[in-house]
DNA sequence: TAGATTGTTAATCGATTAACAATC
DNA sequence: TAGATTGTTAATCGATTAACAATC
């Protein structure tokens, strides 16, 4: 198969279908099919088809896709059929929280490295991990070859933090932080901010009374 | 102004609209443009204007959009010209985190009710409310006109508590469980899975070592 | 005025869907 | 076999962008 460009948003849908099918697995079932995964998402059918036929033949006509070939394969593609180191910046309730959630192992990620700058949280132990000093973070994060970090400190940090990061050669940010981070071409940033989905449900709502 | 149907793909910018011109004010600029704020964005000054120009003319040429303007049109458009309340269900180590977070207020959202089915959780003092028995959410939530809820419940029970809310008159799920919801046409559902976020990253990096 | 920027149009670009031959 | 479902094509649909007259 020869890698030519997939449009990103196929690939911003490749890991929904990793999490249905692995549920449909805990299901006890051994196939499934187009059909029935674009109901479990509200995804068309065809759309599923497609973005598949992108990467290979997975599936067997009259009988759809065989679930456990099927994710092997998808974990392949996405490149977590192995185990993400993960550094993690901001120790406050967020990214203890964070720290502790069980969600990651599994699906291609661990929590190994814990950061902050308050004097009052380094050498903290959270789980199995101490807090490190953010002054010994490029340097860490660099030795250690981690290239995923997720950032949760507060959002005048955010920015200074994130490039430190880049030059610790970190190329993928998860920002908790409320805020646009600028960085280099080639570095991925993805956001993760509840209130921007909560204002854009609440548009389709009646002004409460 | 005709609210005729906007794209929801639209309604999805609004809020990074948002969040950006808060920030302009925050650097005490009374007026910007749709370049410097595509430019913070990552989006292009077209697509702002024309985003912009579905609700209405907000801009003067020559000059740009007065910052504190744009964010009372569009706080209105979000209808977040108001305060929601919201419900929080599952207080674990997310939802207490999600509790302590003070970024809600200010931006149209107030947690006011906390639910969980953990004996040893109801009762408990979280920030200043005390944590409800999900027994009586459904009525509470009724009782209170509640419209909003964040669901922070592990996967297996997220199904049977989103009905719950559904019954209880709820119309907007923010899921942070790591399951897709099936719930009746109107209800707006919005996903946080910080792994889907990952994934989606880790396709363009080289595997690592 | 001259420079800057809007709102809007038309063209381009890309994504989704319907349909169906192939085939398990 | 008959029924089901894939992979793929072509058509449709929708979103983005380039360009520019209008005008502050």
């Amino acid at each position: 198969m020869v890698r030519t460009d997939i449009p990103d948003i196929v690939i911003g849908r490749l890991p929904l279908y990793l999490r249905a099918l692995n549920r449909l697995q805990q299901e006890n079932l051994a196939f499934t099919s187009s059909h029935v995964l674009g109901q479990r998402l509200g995804i068309s059918s065809a759309q599923i088809r497609k973005d598949l036929s992108l990467f290979g033949e997975f599936g067997k006509q009259g009988t759809g896709y065989h679930i456990s070939t099927l994710i092997a394969e998808l974990q392949r593609i996405l490149h977590t059929d192995c185990e993400w180191q993960v550094a993690l910046i901001g120790v406050g309730d967020l990214g203890r929280a964070l720290a502790h959630y069980k969600g990651f192992v599994n699906r291609g990620f661990r929590i190994t490295h814990l950061f902050d700058n308050d004097p009052a949280k380094i050498g903290q132990r959270i789980g199995e991990f101490e807090v490190l000093d953010a002054a010994v973070m490029e340097k860490t994060i660099r030795e250690a070859c981690i290239k995923v970090a997720m950032l949760s400190t507060p959002g005048d940090e955010a920015q200074d933090v994130a490039d430190i990061l880049v030059q610790a050669g970190i190329q993928a940010i998860l920002n908790y932080a409320p805020i646009t981070l600028l960085v280099p071409d080639g570095i991925c940033v993805q956001y993760i901010d509840p209130v921007i989905h909560l204002q854009r449900m609440v548009y389709y709502l009646d002004l409460p009374v």
